[in-house]
DNA sequence: AATGAATGAGTATTCATTCAT
DNA sequence: TATGAATGAATACTCATTCAT
């Protein structure tokens, strides 16, 4: 528009970048690093190598790009863990074994771990997007431990005394410790917690508990 | 965090009187319902009933009034976690027993029970927050966890193969679940958990396992 | 207005083809219902039915746009008023009384009478617009109605004591007041102005004035 | 906040001046020469020699800036223009002379003549304004004029067979053009015309018409 | 000719902090 | 000590315009 535009290089080329993934991928990373409200647009734009505007061509403002950006990187994994109890055919204390395993690698090992201290965060900011993530995610998750619970006393392989319910959320709170401890800086650092460690010994004290045994031979 | 951070003096040593108590326990009621960004000086100066310069004469500024009002909430608590066990003359999982529950009942029945979800949201923008409160907090209560498995273990109450650091944090898992829940609504309201009874099974489970005893006398 | 301004060709000179005309009249309407500012380009495009870079093809700026629209919508009327005075035969009154029943009539049923206030909304951004408006419509208008005071004068049918320039202008403010009030909602809603009586009446007060006459016979 | 901020001086000064009055005197200013959108809040606080804080402690938002600079214009003077009637004791034509001169000159000799075109210019953003200058404005001068005919008609000195609603309206007519026209420098500095004058020869059409008096007396 | 994805300048508003009183 | 009026930095969002296709 000023003088001097004549001899500007073409401000921008047709990409196929530019697509909303990248920008909901560039967003999830910093919505993760820095929150919600420390994470400018600007930034966004910047990382995903867009301007301001294509972000709002996608987007229809900067909420609607943060619960985007969560339900990308999400959704995928919850699946996965279903998956792993619906196909297996070992016993119920295998299974969960495995399933603290996985978990604790998925939480530590990829960005979703990031999660569960970001909805934390802004919580109080997006009541909303805290429903829609209990009921999408942390339902299902837990949904998935109580399942697997039953399925246990079903077998005659776990106690019946418990209620599912309730010793479903126990069972899932140290990978949920082990998500929001490696999710901060601070105690992540400080802990320098093993997943696959922190998942063996969860197993071990959920499966078998701390009184020892009569029968060696119970002992994992 | 800028230039000349590292040789600054401690932010948040509260100056003298009566005054600043009252201040800080009206900020940490408004840090609690809102988080640090939403609460607003003036409504501090409000609910305490100064006027907003006033805070600035006990208060370098709003980090360490926010600081302060968390130290004031949380340090007394600590300490009645560690006298429950000095005290306690008991068996090892009778004291876990009554420490779940104390902890199951302060971090739903008093304000302090937020405070978790305060620090995770903050963790953010306030590191040197989150490392005090892991210092004179977190580790201070895992301490009193591991040493009540190696008190088991000591005692031959307690199974020798486990690592009482991942244990005691695995045992304190639970409570910071509930903790966590507790403080936001959403899941609060959707999940109600009675506390004596999320502290009694986590017990059950942590002390015997779910896998079922041969023994019929083990059973708590 | 900036730099290189009086060197430019005039900008609102439309290219060709049929579609610069139903973009203009498209752009008409919105102009009239929401004014400049709040008009986007887009919603020229969408009720023109074409793309938005459609729109640069054939209009230089928005500007230039609004320029069109404006001239397309009023200059076929200016003529029909001064057709009605050229090929009239009868006494000045009646002519004034059938020219202000005709002008009511128009700027109360047809588009064009919100030109007006479009004129006065934009004024201060349009200045160049407004000088364009005021030459080639309102000086008409204008003087055309002073060509009707001198008439009058001239046939001994007005008296000689006033200024047809200034009771031209006067002359048609009922007219303008009626276009302005139409307008807007907030005032023809208010307002219900019967714009056949409100020409009458104003054609009975200009030509006869509110005080009486003593011989019945001269009222029209 | 940065560095060199130490030696910087005091950067306000409790001042007298900062009032709600001066800062809405500045923004009507600015309001009448640019219109809203293009006034920025900015700009106004230079002008009222505040910061745009400060601007915010006493409006709570542009909005509400702009209807507070109208009102503290225009109000006082519509009771100026009915205690002209009030207090007088002449014949209804001098009381309509004297009032439409009154009126010609304080449109075209103060701010306050710019307000009918700023109102118009607006009328699309904010028809909560516009109604509100209708009812305590517009409605109270036409009620005015209409009472003036009234007054004519039951003293015998004008015609009854005129509606004093449409003939009031029609009467103001004039100034309101008056007004416009000033507002407008393309029109303003184009026809130049003579308040006083204008007003007369308003005052002579309406009271007495364009066609002439039997009786030469009669004329003004 | 026509498209429409991409660009990026421009601005109201909040609220922590200061400091004259 | 205490006050509270004044300050000013910081950021989301819109939409006219461009230009590769």
């Amino acid at each position: 528009m000023g003088i001097g535009a004549a001899n500007r290089a073409p401000r921008w080329k047709r990409r196929s970048g530019a697509r909303p993934g990248e920008i909901a991928e560039a967003a999830f990373a910093l919505f993760l690093e820095k929150g919600f409200a420390r994470t400018r647009i600007d930034d966004v734009a910047a990382k995903a190598g867009v301007s301001k505007g294509t972000i709002y061509l996608y987007f229809e403002n900067k909420e609607a790009l943060f619960n985007a950006a969560i339900d990308r990187a999400v959704l995928p994994n919850v699946a996965r863990f279903e998956g792993l109890i619906d196909s297996s055919k070992g016993t119920t204390p295998e299974l969960i074994e495995r399933l603290l395993a996985m978990m604790a690698k998925v939480v530590t090992a990829t960005p979703v771990g990031g999660v569960p201290k970001l909805i934390i965060s802004e919580s109080g900011n997006f009541p909303e997007l805290v429903e829609h993530y209990r009921d999408v995610v942390v339902l299902r998750i837990h949904g998935l431990m109580a399942a697997l619970i039953q399925r246990g006393i079903d077998r005659g392989e776990f106690r019946d005394d418990v209620d599912p319910i309730y010793v479903g959320r126990i069972m899932g709170a140290p990978i949920f410790l082990l998500a929001i401890a490696n999710a901060i800086p601070t105690f992540r650092d400080a802990w320098k917690i093993d997943p696959a460690k922190h998942a063996a010994e969860a197993a071990k004290v959920i499966l078998d508990g701390l009184i020892p045994r009569e029968r060696s031979e119970v002992q994992s």
